[in-house]
DNA sequence: ATGGAAGTTATACGTTCGAACAATAAGGGA
DNA sequence: TCCCTTATTGTTCGAACGTATAACTTCCAT
């Protein structure tokens, strides 16, 4: 086997593009064909380096694997925070409306985050580093939205605000993992109205019309108003 | 390396019982382990075989990962559907009910069976045979869900039961994984309470006293009342 | 220009996986 | 009781995996 005439050209790249390069290459291939399918090489390819490139960056493979799940889950929990916190404090309904409906829309409600959720959430049962990754993200969440119940205008009783958040919280996941994976099983903006609607039932609220999402189609080739 | 002096001795089985050796073995790595914990040679170790006999039994270790999913999805819809079946047609809110509160008690809700729904799930995105299988059950619940929800004696609207379904197929979803991944943090029947009170809060129904699961804790050593 | 640090490639190693196959023990029918 | 089918074992094989490491290329400082 004669020595290789020629090596690769390359370009050197900074530290930060090449570790988002390798954890997006592993996000996707996880969300394509599981965890089975991330391997170095394939993560290698897909990123535009050879393998011997992932062990510069990460000590180990798990190494990439806890940062691109922590990606994950750190992405989707900071979108439904940034929707909140910029409306008033006076106004918990439509507070708790817009934590709702920021997991129903790109980029949290995609079959690319999905996918990585479920290629990844089985690693949580046995992996110390991944459990406590899960742990952060997921409790917070269900913290948060628990203090967004309590804030509602109505008599204070902490042990029903519990029940109603873990109810809460059970059905935006559900809608979540079936919105993400059969996208094309919904109208756009229908998963939203269907959350918000079981959760303004299960709250006894009502949520104000401006929460919900813009009806989505006229279903006329004529539109007024834009985009 | 000496030839070894004696082969281990062994019974023969009947081949029914191996299968269903090999796949409560496959089912218990998932569960603890993940996907990648059930080798051939792990499951043969705990099945009490060696590693040669998969194969002659099953075709290859897909087939046997086909068998094992296939079984775990069957058992659940066996398991609600038994538990409707034996209510009068006549009384559709405790049929629903039922249905209901099936998936919220042993065999359905263990963290085996959550554990191996999770190991599993991603593999139905690229594995047509494991998609099929998935749909076959997934689907076919939401249906039984849906025709349940329509047998309400309140005025028809399918566009509305549709919805409904889906938001109380989510909900079901949720509160399962949660209870399964996490038995200890709630008490025995709480995720029953919150399913059934959060599906009738999203229906607008009140399900009768006696669809809820006996209060768990008298919480004073003294019971009046049988095991 | 040029030297040197560091990013990157290429190759090799040891392990483990699913699979294949020949050899053997077991148990029922004649 | 013997024999024949077959359930089961023990061993081996090629492929692919994560890892290790030396050689090479790029590019900035000088």
């Amino acid at each position: 086997m004669p020595a290789p005439a020629h090596r690769r050209s390359y370009r050197r790249e900074g530290e930060e593009k090449r570790r988002d390069d390798l954890i997006a290459a592993a996000m996707s291939l996880v969300a394509e064909g599981g965890p089975e399918a991330a391997t170095v090489r394939a993560i290698a390819a897909r990123a535009g380096v050879t393998p011997g490139l992932i062990r510069h960056y990460f000590q180990s493979k798990e190494e990439l694997t806890h940062a691109a799940y922590r990606h994950v889950m750190e992405s989707m929990t900071q979108e439904a925070v940034r929707a909140v916190e910029t409306l008033p404090a006076d106004d918990p309904l439509s507070r708790l409306a817009a934590f709702i409906a920021a997991n129903f829309r790109p980029p949290v409600m995609t079959p690319l985050l999905v996918g990585v959720w479920a290629g990844y959430m089985h690693l949580g049962r046995n992996d110390p580093v991944m459990h406590a990754i899960h742990e952060a993200t997921y409790l917070g969440y269900r913290d948060r939205l628990q203090a967004l119940i309590a804030a509602l205008p109505r008599p204070s009783d902490p042990a029903r605000d519990r029940r109603e958040a873990i109810a809460c919280n059970a059905l935006i996941d559900g809608l979540w993992i079936e919105g993400g994976s059969l996208p094309d099983s919904f109208d756009p903006g229908e998963v939203t109205r269907i959350a918000l609607d079981g959760i303004g039932a299960m709250l006894g609220v009502t949520f104000p019309a401006t929460a919900y999402p813009a009806t989505a189609y006229p279903s006329l080739p004529d539109r007024k108003t834009n985009p």
